[in-house]
RNA sequence: GCGGGUAUAGUGUAGUGGUCAACAUGUCUGGUUGUGGCCCAGAAGAUCGUGGGUUCAAAUCCCACUACUCGCCCCA
């Protein structure tokens, strides 16, 4: 019988990995917290419609069938959420939220699904730490969610990322960009590969991405959308600017920068690492003025980010940063099998009980004190509490402190606070 | 969806036609009667991914499948 194995660009997290896991979320939420967001948490299944309407079936999620869809007879399609923002803003209407004063600060944690080819750093279930600002257009709001991101990568001990910004404009000025691109791009239309040239009928802002060869060079003389926004947009960007300009913040303005999800307008962002393959982005985000409508709700404005805790994964383990290391038990209940056992068993708890991190060293029949004591030294433990019969019978046990230092007798009743005070 | 690579004990590897498949590490047990780390000794653990083929003989050659992995696309 062949062994059940894991799907598909899914992944264990073992032990191991879980301390840098704690770490980066304990880091992220402290962060968050401190910025002033609070946490809410969505469902990961949620209507397919949520998705069409939300995040647009131009984008790759649709495209490329990138999302796990289940259907349930006719009027029920559901859906593994493949991003955080159009659930959070569904939950953000569906609750009243929008009538709280605004701006409304939140973050959430979860497990993201998008039906993808896995490789390095790309996984079909990966998990990000997502944030948003609803009701909120003050550029200000997209300097936070960007400075919390880059903060946490910082605090984590990232030295070298590019951060990647551009406006993606809005309803009233994209589309004039979009003609003057497409315009552009017709006129080149024998230098344009056969993806380029689809793309160029789906959606043109699709080839500033392209990696084909000799874009970049023609892509070089292409209309740069900065010159077509509108009066709004372009205040918005040049204030965004310059606040982050007088934070000392760097980044690189990259006019090809664009987001494979409908919804955004205005700021759009990315953060990349090269070191960890190529999958580079650490994360990704920007403004989504016309969400909250597009999916039947009230006009509200909207900036986030999501952060992929995965990536981070790597990117510590490629700075060679070491987990943090588990705290090891105090203390290792040896003892002699089952005519100890029960003294045994009392004394681990009673411990515990106190709040003393303390491990039983399991034994069925009688085994050697030996092996308990290699035990102990595995587990990295202070102290080993040895319960055996000739002590116990005058209410002691011995304590050998693995440090080197003496042996001890010690009566039951203290060996509480001989372990806390060490004597 | 399209390409490349890989598949041998828990883990990491060696082994390119020929006795009971090796090494490291990990695990377990011992090294005098109830005391760790180092060291020493021993043990357990692999139908060599699956199925087929070639051959007297296959982990080794061939084919298919599957899985994993890396890359393209795109993204976190």
């Amino acid at each position: 019988m062949s062994t059940i194995q894991r799907l598909t660009g899914m992944q264990d997290v073992l032990p191991d990995d879980q301390r840098y896991w704690q770490l980066i979320v304990a880091t992220a939420v402290s962060l968050a917290e401190q910025y002033g967001f609070q946490r809410m948490d969505v469902p990961i299944l949620e209507a397919t419609n949520l998705f069409v309407r939300g995040v647009g079936t131009g984008s790759d999620f649709f495209v490329q069938k990138e999302m796990y869809t289940l259907d349930e007879g006719e009027d029920s399609s559901i859906t593994l959420r493949p991003e955080f923002t159009a659930g959070l803003v569904r939950a953000y209407i569906e609750n009243g939220l929008s009538s709280w004063s605004p701006p409304v600060k939140l973050y959430t944690i979860g497990p993201i699904f998008r039906r993808e080819r896995p490789q390095a750093g790309r996984l079909r279930q990966h998990s990000q730490f997502d944030v948003e600002i609803l009701g909120e257009t003050d550029p200000a709001a997209d300097v936070e969610v960007m400075l919390l991101a880059m903060n946490l990568y910082r605090q984590l001990g990232y030295k070298e990322l590019t951060f990647q910004l551009n406006s993606t404009g809005c309803p009233q000025c994209k589309p004039l960009y979009v003609t003057a691109l497409t315009d552009f791009l017709a006129a080149h239309l024998d230098k344009l590969a056969p993806v380029d040239k689809e793309r160029l009928q789906k959606n043109p802002l699709r080839v500033l991405d392209s990696k084909e060869r000799g874009m970049d060079t023609l892509l070089a003389s292409a209309p740069h959308i900065l010159d077509y926004l509108c009066a709004d947009c372009a205040d918005h960007f040049a204030e965004l600017r310059g606040l982050l300009d007088s934070l000392g913040e760097s980044y690189t303005i990259n006019f090809r920068l664009v987001r494979g999800i409908d919804y955004y307008t205005k700021t759009v962002f990315e953060v990349w690492d090269k070191a960890i393959g190529a999958q580079a982005a650490l994360c990704g985000g920007g403004r989504y003025d016309g969400l909250a409508e597009a999916i039947g709700g009230p006009s509200t404005p909207g900036v986030g980010v999501g952060i992929g805790i995965e990536r981070i994964v790597l990117g510590l383990k490629a700075q060679e940063q070491p987990a943090p290391a588990a705290p090891p038990p105090l203390a290792l209940i040896a003892h002699f099998g089952s005519a100890t056992k029960t003294a045994a068993v009392q004394l681990l708890f009673r411990l515990r009980a106190t709040g003393l991190p303390a491990q039983l060293a399991f034994a069925r029949g009688r085994r050697s004190l030996k092996s308990q004591m290699r035990e102990a030294d595995k587990r990295g433990v202070q102290y080993v509490v040895i319960v055996g019969e000739s002590e116990l019978a005058n209410g002691l046990v011995a304590v050998r402190p693995l440090d080197g230092r003496e042996q001890a007798l010690v009566a039951l009743d203290e060996i509480v606070t001989w372990l806390q005070t060490g004597y």
